[in-house]
DNA sequence: GCTTGACCTTGACGCTGCGTCAAGATTTAG
DNA sequence: CTAAATCTTGACGCAGCGTCAAGGTCAAGC
């Protein structure tokens, strides 16, 4: 029934300091602490330990685990939340590792850090060497030929229109519009809609696929020179937020 | 001549408490202290302050940036080594979100969490939705239609031979054998020669364009599923190492 | 009954890189 | 000469425990 400090620990793959620091912080006290100070854990303890631990896995902090398993907010809205902030924490390493290999690169002098060049976001031509150094280069590709095999007008069309919808993206973004709602809703139809002139591109039904374009919002908010097409990492957030909506109801 | 606490820390973009710390660290003295016991900074302390900062933008840490700046230690070997704990993280923060995505789509119901699904490194089926989500899907889909078009012995014969490089690669890579030395590079020639089958693939001067291998490198890296297939982030850095070196000399 | 371990307790420092008062001395502008 | 800046040293705070330290408690064997 009861169990000593040390068994608890064990059972839930932790240490007794772990479980003396939740008790301080009233996240896990006791169940019962015996005449002599020790403390004692019952079954209910070690499940509330165990949402404890699996909720620290995923990065909450002990606040955090406090607010979802005490006033029992809504535990979806908290990982949702969290995951904005992971999502943060990535593209800063993301930003990092980037800065980190060209500083590399420039002192072993094989070439002048001129990766300061601009990222024109749907510019196939700067496109390349990032989109093969980041996605594996079949991102590119596929895409390429079928770039190379347009007429410079269509190209220059394909990219007013790429500016275009990212114009109004920022735009409806900086209004704090509903990404679910009706014009971002448009404005997602839009983009579906200019991503089917792009050949190849998988297809479910006469349209683009539901998880490619969900799959293309989370890489817009991903890759950070996606997200300054789009304004930023709020900008591409929203941009997500409505295509997954989109493909939800219409994909 | 002399600069006030101030002023450096204006001209630097940091604050006067961080230029008091990093004296107190001894990572930057003051180049003279009054008798009034202010501190006053020249223009060679404010050249060191400048790349102390530049280091900790790239998020080493004050006892690296010390051994870089004082001990002369080569700076790029430091930053390499950093970069491989960066790396480190960005696939921890990886495995965090997958997880937390995971655990939010189980919460709401809409699919039982079969999440754990195994990953088969190279089958194309299972590897779909997952490339899509991670990669964007232009990855995928080039892929796919090539794939689609082999027949089902040929589709055997290139899993096989795919499992069985990933086997002399994991084998390789816990012998610690020198990704640039004979043997590693051996695979290396016959990891690309098995990418050339793969049809679409970036060229140059008649073999896979070397961006396009490096690219590949990092990519078994950055996604700890591929890492899994080459015996885990050891395993896939030896890979990468070794393609980086491959394309270097011969491509 | 006594000695040994094994296990328990509270208390407190350590880690990272500063932010942020606090109290007091000094310089500068007006 | 005074008020406003600016400077000093000193010290707590943060996140989540790891890690001694010093000292009770308990079950078991002699």
């Amino acid at each position: 029934m009861d169990h000593s400090i040390q068994d608890i620990a064990r059972l839930a793959g932790t240490t007794s300091r772990t479980l003396r620091h939740y008790g301080a912080e009233g996240l896990l006290p006791p169940s019962r602490i015996g005449e002599n100070g020790y403390r004692y854990y019952d079954e209910r303890a070690l499940v509330r330990l165990q949402r404890i631990l699996l909720l620290r896995e995923l990065g909450l902090g002990l606040p955090a685990i406090r607010e979802v398993l005490d006033r029992e907010v809504d535990e979806t809205a908290a990982l949702t939340a969290h995951l904005g902030w992971l999502e943060q924490e990535q593209r800063r390493l993301q930003r990092q590792i980037r800065s980190v290999r060209t500083t590399i690169t420039a002192l072993e002098g094989e070439e002048p850090l001129m990766a300061d060049i601009m990222f024109d976001g749907f510019d196939h031509t700067t496109y390349k060497e990032e989109v093969e150094q980041r996605w594996g280069a079949d991102a590119y590709r596929a895409g390429d030929s079928w770039w190379q095999s347009k007429s410079p007008a269509e190209q220059a069309d394909w990219k007013a229109r790429s500016t275009e919808l990212a114009t109004a993206w920022v735009d409806a973004a900086t209004r704090q519009v509903d990404p679910a709602g009706e014009e971002a809703q448009a404005l997602a139809a839009r983009h579906v809609e200019w991503l089917d002139g792009v050949p190849g591109i998988p297809r479910e039904n006469g349209t683009p696929a539901a998880a490619y374009v969900r799959g293309l919002g989370e890489m817009y908010l991903a890759d950070d020179r996606f997200a300054a097409n789009y304004g930023g990492a709020s900008g591409a957030t929203f941009v997500r937020d409505a295509l997954t909506a989109y493909a939800d109801r219409h994909l």
